[in-house]
Order: C-alpha cells, then structure tokens, then sequence
DNA sequence: CTGAAAGCGCTTACAG
DNA sequence: CTGAAAGCGCTTACAG
C-alpha cells in the first residue's frame, strides 16, 4: 500500500528505471513489446509517476496558475470551464489563486511565479497593478490576460468586444425607435465600460442625436447607487424620460428595472431595458432580459490555448543571460477580441406610441 | 536572473545548505543573527524555494485539492471563497478540479491522489460515486465533502442544515396564515432534497395538514420542467389552488414566479413563493424573493478547517503496512451540519382575504 | 533498444 | 549553532 516508486516498477518488470522512465514519457526509443508490458505493470499496481519527483527532474510542472477575483461573478465561472476543458485536455492542472485583496495579490507574485510552481499564469480581470506581470513575462514566464480591467498592457490578452457589444445593443434600441436613450455606466475605471460608454455616444451621434449628459448616470455597479441614479431618471419630466436605458451590466439592468417598478413604470411597455453581460438569472427575471451575452466559456478557452502555445514554445529553455529577451515589439503580443451577441428577450420593445413623435429633448441635429 | 537556489543563497551568505534550509523551516537551532542576515540575502535576491523540490524532499505538498461541479453556481463560488480564505491563510494553494463530466472525476482519482500532488482532497457536491474517495481516506487521504449530494458516507463532511431550513420556510408560510403550500421539488436523488421535502411533509402534518399529492411538483432543477409543472398548480381550480409555493432552490422559485405571472397571478398578492439558496439576483428580481440562506461561504472555511486539521494530524507519516489504519467507527467522522436563515423578503405575503377561511382542500385532520 | 550514473533543489538525520 | 552527506523519485545524456 505504500506509494510505489519507478523503481519498485522496473523491479516488478525486470527493467531498469530508465526504460520505465523513457515508457513514461513516450520514448520512441522503447522496444513496443516492452512498453507493453511496462504498461501492464503500471497499470496493474495503479503506478503514478510522483508529481514533485517528476517536476523537478524536468524543471517545469503541468500546472497553470489562474487568478481570480473572488468566485462571486459568473464570469469567472464561466472562464474557468473554458479554461478547465482545454487545460485537461493538455493534461495541466489549474492552480486557483483567489485574489480577493491586495495582500494576497502581492505575495502571489513572488510566491507562485518564482517558485516555478505553475508554468503559467492566467490572470482574470482584477484591480491590481499589471506592472509586476508585465516583467515576469518579458522574463519569459507565460502570462495571458483575460478580460482585462485595465487598458493597454504589454500582455496577451482576451477580452469580450465591448465596443462592438455596446454598438449592436444601441442599434437594437434605436431599431425599436429610440432616441431618448439613457446610460447607466459601471466602473469607469474599466476598460470594458469605457468601451461601452464610447460606443453608446458614438451610437447616438452617428444618429444624429446630441447625447444628453442628463441621460447619463454612474452606477458603479454598485446596487444602491445604481437604484438611486435609475430613480433621478424616472423622476424626470414625462417628456424628458428616457424611453430605453442602456445598463452596462445585467444586475445594473435589475437595479433600473426595480427603480421603474418604484416608479409606476413597466418594462418594456413605458421604458425598455437592454443590459451587458447574460449572466444565468437574466433569462429568469420578470421580464426576461434583452442583453448582451459576452462569450465568457470560449473566452476561457482561447486564453488558455494561448497561454499552452507559449507554455510550449517557451519549452526549451531559453538558455544564458546573454540574448536578451523581451524585445519583442508589442504588435507580436496577441490580442484576442471576442465577438458579443445580442440576446433579445422581453425587457425592450418599441418605444411608446404617446412619446414616438414628440419630447426628444435628446436634440435631433439633423 | 537565472532562478536561484538554496545553493546560491548558501554562497551568498557565507553559509551552508544545510543552515539556510534550517532558516528556510523556521528551526529553532539557528542564530536568530544568522537568520536574520540569510533572511536578509535571500530577500534581496527575491530568492522562493523551488516548490518541487521542497515537495520532494519532504514528500508533501501545500496543495489541496478541490472537486467542484461546473463553477457556473452560485454555490461554488461561495464555498471557494471560504476554502481560500482558510488556506491561504496557512499558506496552501488550491489545485481546481472541474469535474464536469465522468471521465475527469475518473481519472482525477487516479491522477491527484496518488501522485501525491496534494495533501488532501475537498469534494464540492457532485454526482459521481464516493467509494473511491472513503477507500483513498481510509488509506490515509485526508478527504472532506462539503454539501455531499449523497446520503450517509463514511466521509466528513460540511453540510447545511437543508431540514431545519425548509422547516424554517414552511414555518414562516403558515404563520403567514397558508395552509394549502405546494412544493416544487428539486432533484430528488439529492440528499439535500430529500431532506427539504421531508421537513415540508412534517411541517403540513405537525400543524394538523395532510399533505395533498397534487401539491407536489417535480422541478428537477429543469426550467422547463420547472415552469410547465408550476403552470398544473397555477391551473387548479381557484380552490384548490397553492396559496403558497416552497421552492427547493431559487432558480427553482424563479420559475413559479414566471409561471404565475403567465397565469395571471400576482405575487405575493395572490400566491407566496418562497425559494432556497439566497443567490445573489435574490434580492435583485420582482418582487425580491424571500428565501432560505445556506452559509456557504462559512461552510467553504470549515471544510477547508477540517481538512488542514485532518492534513495535520496526518502530517506524521502513518508509517509500515503493519498495523492497520482506517478502522476508524464512522462515529469519529466529524459530520458539520450548519445552520441556515431565513431571509424576509418581499416574495412572500398573507394568505389572500377570500381564501383565508375556506378551499382548504388540503384536508384539515384535527 | 536498454542500463548505469549524475543531477534536479531541497530536507534531514548525523557529526562536530 | 553549523556543516557534510545521503536521499526524496524522477529524467537525461551517455555508453553499450
């Protein structure tokens, strides 16, 4: 019952360690008659090979680190199955930081990385500076970034096309006629959001509408601020309302739903809603959410097909000190932008026959 | 820039290995100067021990293992957030296990376990069978099941306390004056079910009710299903309607509301529902769902707590063949039920006026 | 195609 | 309190 070592192995086949070792690893080198039975041997006393024994011999684990920002989000679930189906299916394993302070943040960096423990590193949107990742990779550890808070790093990356979400949710919006258009912005210290928020101007200009910074609040994806900002939306003059509100994420979308539901207001037949994200309840809630769906499961999936890719190429070790490294111009880092979809439920619909033709304060230039 | 060892340190500092080991595990035996000053080489050199090869030497890892489900629950989620907070604090990674098909829980038991790669296993409720995991603990694997989906196993475990949850919810629909309460079940095969729909019976029968068959739906955690089966109880004749519904999950509870809603019918106004879970939308949907909350992330930190305990005690080696280990009398398998609450929300209301007194066709025995 | 030997970077008795 | 040496279980040239 004690755990069996490669020589108890070679014992039991009559071999030497090495050739249970070259089996081990696929050796074409290895008679098929041997490898054989060496096989049956292993498999008969349910042999496997010792993970630290195996790690240090070669230098390098089958582990990738992921950090999280906390399990909380759908998102993350949802990354991490794209990201656990192509990583088992390379045979690596997924290290799980749960990043949910500073603290944890900073001594990950040295901890993991250093100690060669993962051969990899995933880092899943978090506030925490990228600076430190930034050089581990031009060191030559691999690094994929997805769905990044933050804008330009010298990183590979994956991220939804929020820009391009945003655009098709407004031209949804517009589509039903809409003009009255209200936003209400999470984190603008995103990325993603700012991407949002740029697309729904440019939507409403290009339409020739002139964007009213009155239809614009800051939710911060925060639920009391997010109902109070919804609630000085509704609290306008009838002919000042917006007819629609674009929510920069589902649960900001519930939150304007509850305000219109304080405020007398039924969706989509006063006010239409449309939001970002189609996180699981979206399709459950009263009514069922028109949204935009980011891919978060292929999303995993590229990411961790990109960090493998560098994983193997960075296989044979890149030698002396003597050339330098992470020259690399930053048009060679891969910059993956995933396409969104619209997903059209029940919270948007035309816009009211009483307002169609009239009270667009939101100026009409043309 | 190479990556630097013990070795290196050792030089550095003037020192052998063997003293900067001794430093590297908090020995006694060293001059608080002499550590110091290597403490002191070995930050300056952002010097991290090589984590294979100190898995090596000292034939255990800091890693445990964690067999979840498909991160797309809520659950899940929680759960990690306590694990992680326990472990990090005593220095353990978390190696992620996404079973979400057979094969990976198959060869995971293979793979994980024996090669030693992580001291201890948590399994996050999942479908596959148990025997592999009491086998591998009773050789000495510490292994804990956090909100195990099976009946009694010889394994600890942390669960909620599903019975006294649902006796809680049915408690605060009767006293809310309902009698004729329906349940819409989940998946029945689970332990956690089962335990719900038997507190409802004994809840209806303690207060003198017989539980009426056509008042029991199976929901299987499907929405369809979910939704079609709410819609026979919505369908009853007005007396012999659900005044109330006990939801086995919140997703399940989702699922009522919108078939109400479909039927015409108000909530709570004219039917209460009630859910389990507490999900983060709970409290975002219309109108906010009362609901029974499980301490997830609690249950996460004392499963994580009892693994590093059971990890501890197992830290000296079990040692020969010789005397056999896992006789353990199931008595000793620390079982943590742990406590839910009831979470008020707007979801639940009165019996409606016209029905207080009379329909009750869910027969009244005293 | 197979085996003997050195080495991966630590830890751990054992001396001193 | 510190150092020399063997060992953890593999892999990898190198011979043969």
């Amino acid at each position: 019952m004690a755990k069996l070592t490669i020589r108890d192995i070679a014992a039991l086949s009559g071999l030497s360690k090495s050739t249970v070792s070259l089996v081990l690893n696929n050796s074409p080198k290895v008679d098929p008659a041997t490898r054989r039975h060496v096989l049956a041997v292993m498999r008969r006393n349910r042999y496997v090979p010792s993970f630290a024994a195996t790690a240090l011999a070669k230098g390098s684990t089958r582990l990738i680190g992921m950090v999280v920002p906390g399990l909380s989000w759908h998102m993350v679930a949802s990354i991490n199955l794209g990201v656990a189906a192509v990583t088992e299916q390379h045979g690596f394993d997924i290290i799980l930081y749960t990043a949910t302070n500073d603290r944890d943040y900073g001594s990950l960096i040295d901890r993991v990385l250093t100690s060669s423990m993962s051969s990899g590193l995933l880092v899943v949107s978090h506030e925490q500076p990228l600076e430190p990742l930034v050089q581990l990779h031009q060191e030559g550890m691999p690094v994929v970034l997805v769905n990044t808070i933050d804008a330009d790093v010298a990183l590979p990356s994956v991220t939804a096309d929020n820009y391009d979400g945003a655009r098709t949710a407004m031209d949804h919006l517009m589509q039903l006629g809409h003009e009255r258009i209200a936003c209400v912005q999470g984190l603008m210290r995103y990325r993603c959001c700012q991407d949002r928020y740029r697309a729904y101007l440019d939507a409403l200009r290009e339409a020739g509408i002139q964007p009213d910074p009155e239809l614009t609040k800051p939710g911060d994806f925060v639920p009391e601020q997010i109902r109070a900002r919804s609630r000085e939306l509704f609290a306008l003059p009838a002919d000042q309302r917006p007819t629609a509100v674009f929510a920069q994420s589902d649960v900001t979308a519930y939150g304007v739903m509850t305000a219109a539901a304080e405020a007398g207001l039924r969706v989509p037949e006063d006010v239409s809603v449309l939001g970002f994200d189609d996180i699981e309840s979206a399709a459950q809630i009263r009514p069922p959410l028109t949204t935009i769906q980011q891919p978060f499961v292929e999303m995993g999936k590229r990411a961790a097909e990109l960090l493998l890719s560098e994983i193997g190429t960075n296989d044979d070790d890149p030698g002396t000190d003597a050339e330098p490294v992470g020259e690399k111009p930053s048009a060679d880092l891969p910059r993956l932008v995933m396409p969104t979809s619209l997903i059209v439920r029940a919270s948007c619909g035309p816009v009211p026959v009483t307002r169609s033709r009239r009270g667009r304060s939101q100026t009409t230039k043309a």
